[in-house]
DNA sequence: CCACTATGAATGAACGTTCATTTATAGATT
DNA sequence: AATCTATAAATGAACGTTCATTCATAGTGG
C-alpha cells in the first residue's frame, strides 16, 4: 500500500511506455496497469477515467519539458556568469539533448499531437504549452537582437520559424532515424541560428 | 452497383474525412461507411480488413502529395521559361498552398505520423514518402547551389532544415491556427530559403 | 473501528469481421 | 428481342472478441 502521489506517478510513467511501444491507440488499462505491476482497477481508483489519465499524462509530459525550458530561459540573479550567448547553446543543448529526444518521449508527444485535432482537451494542453515556448524563445531573441544590434530582424518570426524547425527535427528523429543522427540534426538547427545570430554562437 | 476502383476510391475519401474529424482511435468501419453512404460489409469486400482500409488511405494521401511535388520539381524538357528560381517558388506555393494546409489532410498527415513508430506499416509509407521529398529538394538546392555559385552551402542540411522547418509550421498551424497564420507561415518559409539562396528569392 | 488502498472477476457496450442473402450487370442462347 | 445464366457488387444481422468500467471483497495503517 502506498500513497497517492505515488502510484500516480508510477501509472503515468507505465503509460509513457505504453503508448511509445504500442501506440496510443492500442494503449488499454489492461496493458497499462500490468505495465506498472498493479491490478486492473487501480488506474479508475486514481484517475476515474482513462480519458483523465491520458490527459494526466500528457500534462506531466508538457510540464516536464517546459519546466527544463524555463529552468534555462529564466534570467536569475544568482548565476552572474550567465550571457545570451550561454542562453541560446543551452537552449540548442537541451532541446536536442539525449533526455528529450528519447524516442520514447517523442513518440509520445507525437501521439497526442497526432489525436489533438479531434480532442479538445489534448489541442487545448499542447498549444499552451507551445505558447509558453514561444513567448520565452520569442524573449530571448529580442534580448539578443537588441544586444547584437541586429538589423532587420523580427524576434516573433525567428522564434517561430526556430521552433517549427525544432519541431520538424524532431519528427525526422521519430520517423527516420537513419536519415537523420541526432547530431546532424543538431548542425542543422545551429547553422539556423548563426544565420540568425552570427555573434553569438561560434 | 459501382466498379471497384470507384467504391475505393468512395471509402478512401470517406476515411480521410472521419479521421480529421474524429481522429484515428475513433475512426470506425461504422463512421467510414456511414460517412460513404454505404454499408456495413462493404469496406471488408473491396479492402479485406480494417488495417489495409487505412494503410492504403496513407498510401493514397502520401502519393497525391509526392505527385504534386514531383510535377514541380521534375524538370520537363517542354518548359523552356522554367528556372531554378521559379522552381523554389512553386515549391514554397506548393508546400503552403490552400490544397495542402487543409486542416482535413494536416490532421490526417498526423494522425499517422503519431501512430507511426508502433506501426511498422505507416513508418514505412511515411518514411519513404520523406525519403522521395528529401531527395528531390535535395537536388534542386544542389542545382541553385551551383548556379549561383553559393559558397560553404551543404545542399543535404539546407534540405534537411527546410523540409523540417515546413513540417513543424503545418503542425503548428494545425494544432495553433490563431497563433500562425498560413501567410505568417509562408513568410517564415520565404525567410530560410532567401537566407540560404539571397538572389534566387525576391 | 474507520478511512483509504488495492484486487480482479463480472458486466455491458462497442468493435471488426463474417456470411447467407439479395440485387445489378453483362454476355450467351434461343 | 427476350430469356437465361454467371459473375460481381452490396447488404446488414449475427458472432466472437476486446475493452473500459464497476463493485464486492480484502488488506492496511492510524
Amino acid at each position: 500500500m502506498r500513497p497517492r502521489s505515488e502510484r500516480r506517478l508510477q501509472l503515468i510513467d507505465a503509460t509513457i511506455r505504453c503508448i511509445a511501444q504500442h501506440g496510443l491507440s492500442a494503449t488499454t488499462m489492461q496493458l497499462v496497469t500490468r505495465e506498472a505491476g498493479l491490478s486492473l482497477g487501480i488506474a479508475n481508483l486514481h484517475f476515474q477515467s482513462k480519458e483523465n489519465l491520458l490527459a494526466e499524462t500528457l500534462r506531466h509530459v508538457t510540464r516536464e519539458y517546459n519546466d527544463g525550458l524555463l529552468a534555462i530561459l529564466t534570467p536569475e540573479s544568482g548565476r552572474s556568469e550567465e550571457t545570451l550567448a550561454s542562453s541560446l547553446e543551452s537552449l540548442l543543448d537541451f532541446q536536442l539533448s539525449h533526455g528529450v529526444t528519447q524516442r520514447q518521449k517523442m513518440a509520445g508527444w507525437f501521439a497526442y499531437y497526432g489525436e489533438a485535432s479531434a480532442r479538445p482537451i489534448y489541442q487545448k494542453i499542447c498549444s499552451s504549452s507551445d505558447r509558453l515556448s514561444m513567448q520565452k524563445v520569442e524573449e530571448l531573441f529580442a534580448a539578443i537582437i537588441h544586444e547584437g544590434q541586429y538589423q532587420g530582424r523580427d524576434p516573433r518570426q525567428l522564434a517561430t520559424g526556430y521552433l517549427a524547425l525544432i519541431d520538424g527535427l524532431w519528427l525526422s528523429l521519430l520517423v527516420a532515424p537513419r536519415v537523420l543522427s541526432k547530431a546532424r540534426g543538431k548542425d542543422v538547427a545551429r547553422a539556423y541560428l548563426q544565420q540568425a545570430f552570427p555573434r553569438h554562437l561560434s
